[in-house]
DNA sequence: CCACGGATTGGCT
DNA sequence: GCCAATCCGTGGA
């Protein structure tokens, strides 16, 4: 890790470019929470994309609506969403105000923390060779490992908090683009992007 | 008020 | 590979 004050957090104008722009400039970089003094870091290894305006697996599809209303502010807010009674997944929120859409994260490398990020997932403080990978290999055991949930709803992503470092990508020839998973509707569009053979991507 | 299904996960076959 | 768990957001009556 750099010393801190060399580490460049991402600002709004990174955030409000067009989302496929995003998505793929999002991998590589730090995912950075702060909570109680406790400082839990990933490197972003697998997004997708989301754009409720011709996109039916958006949720911003259907239009404004409570739960997705954070989704059409300008870009650099966290949308939080709970999902399946158990799990809650994160999304950067991009573009100009009003265009619903959204990056969710789908899965980190770990860097800092990992020993808060195993109690946050397993409640223990050891992890056996098969769970090494499943810390944080999908978008759920992202959020549980990092403690998101919905308190984090709205969340400004130039803040303190919840933020983004830059880093090179330094993956930049194994990056696969394709098509994304766990959806019924508009399956074909290819708006998941992921680094070739890294550990922590999630299924398939 | 009620019914339905989901941007998932983990356990079992 | 298959499937249940679990509950909230959404939409229709």
């Amino acid at each position: 890790m750099k010393p801190k004050q060399l580490q460049k957090k991402l600002d709004r104008q990174f955030y409000t470019r067009d989302l496929l722009t995003v998505a793929y400039e999002l991998l590589g970089k730090h995912l950075v929470k702060k909570e109680k003094g406790k400082i839990l870091s990933g490197r972003i290894i697998e997004v997708e994309a989301y754009d409720g305006s011709i996109d039916e697996a958006a949720h911003t599809f259907i239009g404004k609506t409570k739960r997705n209303e954070i989704m059409f502010n300008i870009g650099g807010y966290l949308y939080v969403y709970f999902t399946y009674g158990n799990h809650y997944c994160c999304n950067v929120v991009t573009g100009e105000e009003g265009k619903g859409t959204a990056i969710l994260i789908r899965a980190i490398e770990p860097l800092e923390g990992i020993s808060t990020m195993i109690k946050n997932r397993f409640n223990r403080d050891l992890l056996n060779e098969k769970e090494k990978f499943n810390l944080t290999s999908g978008p759920g055991k992202v959020c549980q490992a990092l403690s998101i949930n919905k308190s984090h709803y709205g969340i400004d992503l130039t803040g303190d908090e919840i933020y983004l470092i830059d880093q090179p990508l330094i993956d930049k020839q194994n990056v696969v683009i394709t098509k994304r998973i766990g959806i019924k509707k508009s399956v074909d569009l290819p708006w998941r992007f992921y680094i070739k053979d890294n550990p922590y991507v999630s299924k398939k």
